[in-house]
DNA sequence: GCACGCTGCGAGAGCGCTCTCGCGGCCGGG
DNA sequence: CCCGGCCGCGAGAGCGCTCTCGCAGCGTGC
């Protein structure tokens, strides 16, 4: 291993240059004032060197990190038993090095990682966050915003009613739901079945209401709560099996749990789609394509919902460094589209 | 937004404490030599104002971040496919926060990204690197050398022959598909095939040779290659029943392939596992238990994998810093046990 | 031809921290 | 009782960068 050689300093370039430091910081940064016989040389010095700025003596002044954290709560194991994360993380990173920013990612546990997410924030790593937490007692949020950092939330916040401007991205849940049952009346179902995710995420809250506004006053008897795994799905298809035998069609908050009442529905010898229509939402691979049928679902593009998420957040930390057109502008709320994909369960 | 009161420094708490600068940063850093009255005084001081330490200014003396990026090379669509990527992650961040260093994600789609990559890693933004990278041609590894950063691999290189002690921490995959094929000899089958994974990447050529191992000389009818998708275990599964319709098991490279075997199997007629019995890899939730039937498998433990990886790096960061206990110490791979999970397949 | 402005570049301060060095006070030994 | 050693603390330099300021040098207008 060569005994790293000292990373050459602005000193050194602006030496090898026969310049100043303040001249090749200027070329190294781009900013104009620099005649080009000058920075042509400049250039020619740093590339020489190898010289490479170092970020934390410029961070100590600018007091810009260039860097972002994205901060999943992982109670949530529903993030991690699911593509999505890795999706939206793509999305994000994509986004975030197109504009030469780093992903910086905290996990959260329990308790007392908020603590540790709530020091790092404040110890000011970062410049802005993307922040995941679905559920509706968790701290973090409020943990964050005292941090007083430009954030972005993945997924509509359960208090984003007010009008404190929280940004925020989301897809389309209550739209797509209603897509869904929509198909399944075109299908000429009429005794439509919903099996909820867990209702303290206001996905799953938007898709029940998504359900309402098509079914206009259900059969209570035909909606129960399930909470996005598999297993729930199939217990909550037993029960509604249970309560409505003539039940012909059933909207699932998500493929996972679609796939579980496919399981409840194929041990109660019910034929999909022909005895009972199925719909998922999520469209997540590969579970959507290999169930027995494979589910119609609801799609949701989750890569563009990080890209668009970490572009809201750059936006912020442009406008913060600019003049003073401090606040106010662009939307708070993002909803992204839907599409609905035939396969055969519906 | 309150107007982010400007953070406290160093100097401040020293004012209000009553002492000089160098005081509180003993105070801070845990380094002893101060007596304990003084001592407590500048811890009061510290959390009056609330100071956290800036890490800019005190990276830029001691080059150290506290950080080590996360390298994912990602061409490997299958690591977005499937969950792992997410427990790898987690047990990497798991182990990281506990030593208290960051985890900064560098996701790679193609060569532009690697000349970033290698330039963000020269420009010392971090202590050491994480690097996750299947393929043979992959540049990377070698960019990554360059920068003479510490690093561990996750998954075995190809090149980890050599006596150069690159490190890596991998599951026991060779030893996995042992187990595998004799569970399969076990229950009495004799004509078991192989689906392999894409044989660009060690883990599927060490599958492949566990297979090899047990099989001694098997019939190269009886193997057949895949890329790790379902859809190419369907394919090669037919393929396979073309050629061998006798065959009664299956070992495929991974449950994927597994899952498209499955499906192939059932087209075929051939009913599983009274037919054809079908052991898959990786033990890949959902997926493994949601196939019909639930697949019989090879568990690796993916989280501790993620652990073990940021556990080697540390350790070297640690040396690096600590007296002159340079190179050497320590094993340069580590292999992770596997278990096999029985379920209804085989 | 002189004053004035503007533009291109250099000098220097300072960001917040760590760490070496040196000094004063306290102790023990002669 | 005096001196040497050691320990606890403060002074100050310096990490590598950005950015303000001021000073030349040039061009323009009267």
């Amino acid at each position: 291993m060569s005994e790293s050689a000292p990373r050459p300093t602005l000193e050194a370039v602006a030496a090898r240059a026969g310049v100043s430091r303040a001249t090749v910081s200027r070329v190294v940064n781009g900013s104009d004032g620099v005649r080009e016989p000058l920075a042509e040389r400049v250039r020619r010095a740093v590339d020489e060197l190898g010289y490479v700025p170092n970020q934390a003596a410029r961070s100590l002044v600018t007091r810009r990190h260039d860097a972002v954290a994205v901060i999943v709560a992982e109670p949530e194991t529903r993030v991690f038993a699911d593509p999505f994360f890795a999706r939206q993380l793509r999305g994000i990173s994509k986004e975030l090095t197109a504009h030469d920013n780093q992903l910086v990612l905290l996990l959260t546990e329990d308790r007392d990682d908020h603590a540790r997410v709530a020091r790092y924030l404040a110890g000011g790593h970062v410049d802005g966050a993307l922040v995941f937490s679905l559920h509706i007692d968790d701290p973090l949020p409020g943990l964050i915003r005292r941090a007083g950092l430009p954030t972005v939330f993945g997924g509509r916040p359960h208090w984003s009613g007010g009008e404190d401007g929280v940004r925020y991205v989301d897809t389309d849940n209550r739209g797509g739901a209603r897509d869904a049952v929509r198909h399944l009346l075109g299908l000429g179902r009429r005794r439509i079945a919903h099996i909820t995710g867990a209702l303290d995420q206001t996905s799953a809250v938007d898709r029940l209401d998504g359900f309402r506004d098509v079914m206009a006053d259900p059969d209570p008897a035909l909606v129960e709560e399930g909470d996005f795994t598999a297993a729930s799905g199939e217990r909550a298809m037993r029960e509604l099996l249970g309560r409505r035998p003539d039940l012909d069609a059933v909207f699932a908050g998500n493929d996972l749990m679609a796939a579980g009442a496919l399981r409840a529905l194929r041990e109660h010898g019910r034929r999909v789609p022909d005895d009972v229509a199925v719909v998922g939402f999520d469209d997540m691979l590969p579970i959507a394509e290999q169930t027995e049928p494979p589910l119609t679902t609801v799609r949701q593009d989750i890569e563009e919902m990080g890209r668009l998420m970490a572009r809201l957040l750059l936006r912020d930390l442009d406008r913060s460094t600019a003049p003073d057109e401090r606040e106010g502008a662009g939307p708070t709320g993002v909803v992204l589209p839907v599409t609905l994909v035939r396969r055969n369960s519906a």
